[in-house]
DNA sequence: TTGTATGCGTTATCAA
DNA sequence: TTGATAACGCATACAA
């Protein structure tokens, strides 16, 4: 029989000992601790005061077990939180507001691998969270639902779950990309490109036929290039833009679907004594954290991750608290476009023989 | 009497539901899933199947009730998630290590608030996760003692607690002012400010002190200025630039106590005209992601954050599986040198009128 | 205002 | 190899 010396994993002070030590039953501590009405506010007193003299702290395990009805944890999965995603503030919202009525948040990163994003799914699964906020690797969500089914609720998220029979709080990227071109188009730019990276999700396709259905719509030619993988696009921004000055084909302005993306084509353009804007425009999309820096100036579209995050939560809170109902909710984003120096008029020169009409 | 119409929070299948489905007791049902040595294997199959038929999904918290031995989570809070720490990464490790054995991890940010800071200890240890990783977001960690004590054992981790009573997984700052000091010092540099940031905590203090004692060993005079918040360093470095640009008192090397701090100072620099690392040389501390984009070639340190990750849930793990007895664990990691573009020769006029001896 | 009895889903002990 | 029973800590219905 082990006896850890610093007393962990062995016996903590329950709702009984407070009850022997003041005098009264368990239950009336129960009730006494949660500031029940039907209780006098003289034991009250005396409970706490003698649950904090003995270090007693409350048993969610228990709490869950016993009354049914009260999940204490959230749930969350994302494909990654560094610097290629912005789920850290999303998570800030959730993580904030749910610890205000004291639930924690169980995180899993998945690391854009499936295997690991099931076996999170079972592990919340296994831990009974009230809600589970996903953003799912791939549009493919079967297996996640076939996990959680009966167990416990979903809520996705991000671009790549737009579907009514789900809750979800979706982002509409093809609204950046009708909004890419129109801002690039009024600055006199008609040769535009789109880098894009693999895999081929409803992320990615939103971007593409949006842009597409953008340019066509002018009477421009859609030009889209593919490389690398969303886990560096940095370094496929830089390699895209290499092959395109060797073969001397580059267009006045270019969207990257990353700003990792835009920062890997400006720093390749920069070091080709290309300038940016003058010579080349270059627009990303996330707006994360280092595309404002001065030395970027990058025009890019903020996903609204804040309120992603509040939207998120808010659901996991209304299905926690009045149950998951048949109607699904649906929450729809859009990104907001932020210009900054990396774009600019089109060069004259282009614009020339551009295809004005 | 509500009923959900998902079935949430109403009736998921339970081993007693195995039980007499297959015809046994609920106790072998219970053995037979953890694949117990007394119990046949037509049995351990029969069972298996029936649950994976009807959707069986352990209940951890009744599991954790019974067993009282194995915690099935990790509790880990630490100051930010963004773009100005990298703990993500750290997380990243724990979390994947923790997943492999069917762990998950209660994440709490307390962005830099202590009540927030104290809140998610509490939930941590009703939660009664079987370690809790924490980066305190000061040196003061009494209070964080109190609420875990007896209940949760702690994990301190980063540079602010670095004491023989408590496990930690300690950064050492002070190398690094080491480290910093001796690189440009070989590099002609006699001139060199050290830009910090408040709070003065145990982190900063390291680095001044670690860099005042290294410039006053070569005969130097340490410069240290003071600026901003932890949360928005950027800016610090900024304002900082701007004002010694003003005043003409600029040497012709800085470190700064973070990245983001040396990204605001080589932006300010540009925009003045200032060439980097001809004019002046630029260090930072973190190795963040968008330190080595090329138009910052940052010199910095890298913090050894996937070790330091690695080691914390390596004690946590080790905890949750012994016990937590006398010895307390101490690991101590130190940051690495990463020599970039923003670093270079002193400039040739200062170098004349530098104190050689 | 307080107490008794019962149950939540699982594991442990011991007996069959 | 399997089963009956008790226990984990707490909350609820109902009784006192």
């Amino acid at each position: 029989m082990k006896m850890p010396t610093k007393g962990f994993s062995h016996k903590k002070p329950t709702i009984k000992d407070i009850a022997k030590l003041v005098g009264v039953s368990h239950v009336a501590v129960s009730k006494a601790l949660k500031d029940a009405p039907d209780i006098s506010s003289a034991l009250k007193e005396k409970v706490n005061r003698v649950a904090s003299e003995i270090g007693y702290m409350p048993n969610a395990s228990a709490s869950y077990l016993s009354s049914k009805n009260t999940a204490h944890n959230i749930g969350m999965i994302v494909p990654s939180l560094g610097a290629d995603t912005a789920y850290d503030e999303a998570f800030k919202a959730i993580s904030e507001a749910a610890a205000f009525k004291n639930h924690s948040i169980l995180l899993g990163v998945s690391d854009r691998n499936r295997d690991l994003e099931r076996q999170y799914c079972r592990i919340m699964c296994e831990n009974r969270v009230g809600a589970l906020i996903i953003s799912p690797i791939s549009s493919e969500i079967e297996d996640i639902k076939q996990i959680c089914a009966q167990t416990v609720p979903l809520i996705f998220i991000g671009g790549k779950v737009d579907s009514k029979e789900q809750h979800c709080v979706h982002l509409n990227y093809s609204k950046s990309a009708a909004l890419a071109v129109d801002y690039l188009y009024a600055l006199g730019h008609r040769d535009i490109f789109l880098f894009l990276y693999h895999p081929m999700n409803k992320t990615i396709m939103q971007k593409k036929e949006g842009y597409e259905k953008a340019m066509r719509a002018r009477n421009l030619t859609p030009t889209v290039y593919l490389e690398g993988e969303s886990a560096d696009t940095y370094t496929a921004g830089c390699v895209l833009t290499e092959s395109l000055i060797k073969s001397g084909n580059l267009p006045t302005a270019i969207w990257c679907a990353s700003d990792l993306m835009a920062i890997g084509v400006m720093d390749t353009l920069k070091l080709n004594h290309f300038k940016i804007p003058e010579d080349i425009s270059v627009m990303g999309h996330d707006n994360l954290p280092f595309s404002k820096f001065s030395a970027y100036q990058l025009t890019t579209f903020d996903v609204p991750k804040k309120a992603l995050g509040e939207a998120a939560v808010n659901m996991a809170l209304t299905i926690m608290e009045n149950g998951d109902d048949e109607e699904r909710i649906h929450v729809s984003l859009e990104a907001l476009l932020i210009k900054r120096g990396s774009t600019g008029k089109a060069p004259v020169k282009i614009r020339d023989k551009g295809n004005e009409i």
